[in-house]
DNA sequence: TTTTTTTCTGAAAGCACTTTCAGTTTAGCA
DNA sequence: TGCTAAACTGAAAGTGCTTTCAGAAAAAAA
């Protein structure tokens, strides 16, 4: 009826069912260990007292928390969301709490990683697509957090990345095949801020390398760096289409941009696929939606994944490090 | 040097300072009342073991815990996670932790519901387009859990709404003005679990009034249930395009399930917008890059808002609970 | 029935801090 | 110089739970 001042504790279940703290707390932890009348009785001094145990003394007496932290670039692109939804899954599976920090600036991760391990409020830690340095990896390890990261890598730490350079020598050999003379690329190789998305260089090398090889060229003035912006990117594409001898075929290092792309394309009046291919990277669900080529790199699995390694390694710290590579493949869909 | 097992602990502190635990706590919880001597050794202890109070321990000690939670459904789909990221950006600024609750069951959320506010782990709760029960809505209150409903009403607790319905006219208008006379919806009235989205029945009832108003009319089979799969919305839109008379326009209560239109009348050769309008809603980032025309709800903004008012209101619980009812527009873009 | 096991259970010791209480110093002021 | 008030500080008592330890009770074996 009248809302309760204070919420029960284990004392007061324990007083109205007549046994000792302990064994309420057995009841909660270990049902098996206690008999079936006490554990009755215990139950319905829980229920009538409304009881629930208090998470953070929980926590400290247990010295875990379960609970497990996500440190994600702060802009929610759809590929990030997407490997958040692969975290998530493994997570509320194992029955884990999911904490966010949003990373908006060099600083804030600075910040986090440093605080963090110390804080012992997680149990272990998901890096998603975040360049952290020796320093932090050190840290990271020094106070025995268990890290994973998601598309870095760091010997002492736990990763899952993808080979990009692969990624980009896929694109490539397939718009090869399909007969393709000129290129270009755009993706976001120089972030403005160090902790963006690298990978994207090792995209582009992988696309050039395989390019020369085979005797094709991808000149300077074809190559665009723009963020991972709408505004930005479509202004990129604008100009590469624009160009006096513009390519018959794009490789986007992401599938957000691809579409930039395709968008300035139609606004352009430039047919796709017959007069310009377009390729992206990732397959975002949108992919599928618009009908976009790309390359799959398994988002949600990677994030489950990462989820599921962190959980082993919290199971059992002893184990070593893992390190995942997880395979690429090109979905050829309408638009290459 | 050697990696330390465990970090220090105030205990280290005192130790290595020579003064007692209440003092090292002094030190961080009230300086003033510590003599400055006494301050600066046992700051130099604390610099010099790289020592953190532990966030645990220190929580609840203190009643208060900087981290507000998010119930919110599991499938992240696009319009969720611009929520999100609104609440996000509103909370990183004030330095909250996020922690996320993800919902993919009755079950999980009623879970999450009875336990989460006596837990005590959080200051504040977002719940996002989920719908919660009298009795839910009750215990939350009762046990003092400051909270917020998007999407979702109770009288006692603060919410962030839209006028659905309105939203609903808002495409009628538009698309009667455009001069059609048969109509489509597509949308996930009935969704296959109770926790799922609801305001989508106020949509269509909108729209279908305000045709009515016009003396038009929105037969049966123009009216698709689908889930909030691609799979599902787009076998929707296939039987309706597919019909004899096929509509001219399709109002879809959804961005997501707009698009999968979109996919099945390029799929049918059917053009947009000369012979099929097609209008969405959410206005989600894709949207504008797709030229969606669309009902925008300010996504980004209400879930700011929905974190700025939960944060006022734990700062001052005394506030009498708010309710928001955020306006929609309709953005004219190319499919309709 | 007696002896061994096994099963239960409570006491008590943590866990990492905060806070109250009371004792010491030190400072302030005749 | 003596006395009171103010400033510090440590001991110890919480905080709400888990877990170890050991004793008691019950079940199984002899």
């Amino acid at each position: 009826m009248s809302p309760k001042k204070k919420s029960p504790t284990i004392y007061d279940v324990a007083e109205l069912s007549g046994v000792s703290i302990s064994t309420i707390s057995r009841v909660l932890n270990s049902p098996d260990k206690v008999n079936s009348d006490t554990h009755k009785s215990v139950m319905k001094a829980i229920d009538q007292l409304g009881f629930v145990p208090r998470a953070e003394a929980r926590a400290r007496a247990r010295q875990n928390t379960d609970r497990i932290g996500v440190l994600t670039p702060f802009f929610t692109a759809p590929s990030f969301v997407q490997r958040f939804r692969g975290v998530a899954s493994a997570l509320s599976k194992a029955n884990y709490e999911l904490v966010i920090y949003p990373v908006d600036s060099m600083e804030r991760l600075r910040g986090y990683i440093s605080s963090i391990p110390l804080m012992k409020n997680i149990d272990g830690l998901i890096i998603m697509s975040l360049s952290i340095n020796e320093q932090d990896a050190q840290r990271l390890t020094n106070n025995g957090m268990e890290t994973i990261l998601i598309e870095y890598q760091y010997p002492q730490l736990n990763s899952i990345v993808i080979d990009d350079e692969h990624g980009g020598q896929l694109a490539a050999e397939y718009l090869i095949g399909k007969g393709h003379k000129t290129f270009a690329f755009l993706g976001d190789i120089e972030p403005p801020e160090k902790f963006a998305i690298h990978p994207v260089k090792s995209r582009l090398m992988g696309f050039t390398k395989t390019l020369q090889a085979a005797g094709l060229a991808l000149p300077e003035a074809h190559i665009r760096s723009a963020p991972y912006t709408q505004e930005e990117s479509r202004q990129a594409a604008y100009e590469i289409l624009s160009l006096p001898t513009p390519p018959t075929a794009i490789f986007a290092a992401s599938d957000v941009q691809a579409l930039s792309i395709i968008k300035v394309a139609r606004e352009l009046a430039i047919k796709i696929p017959d007069d310009l291919a377009v390729i992206g990277f990732d397959d975002i669900d949108m992919a599928e939606q618009l009908d976009l080529t790309t390359i799959r790199q398994h988002l949600d699995e990677s994030g489950k994944l990462a989820a599921e390694i962190l959980l082993s390694r919290i199971a059992d710290p002893s184990r070593p490090p893992q390190h995942v590579n997880l395979p690429l493949n090109l979905i050829e869909r309408q638009t290459a």
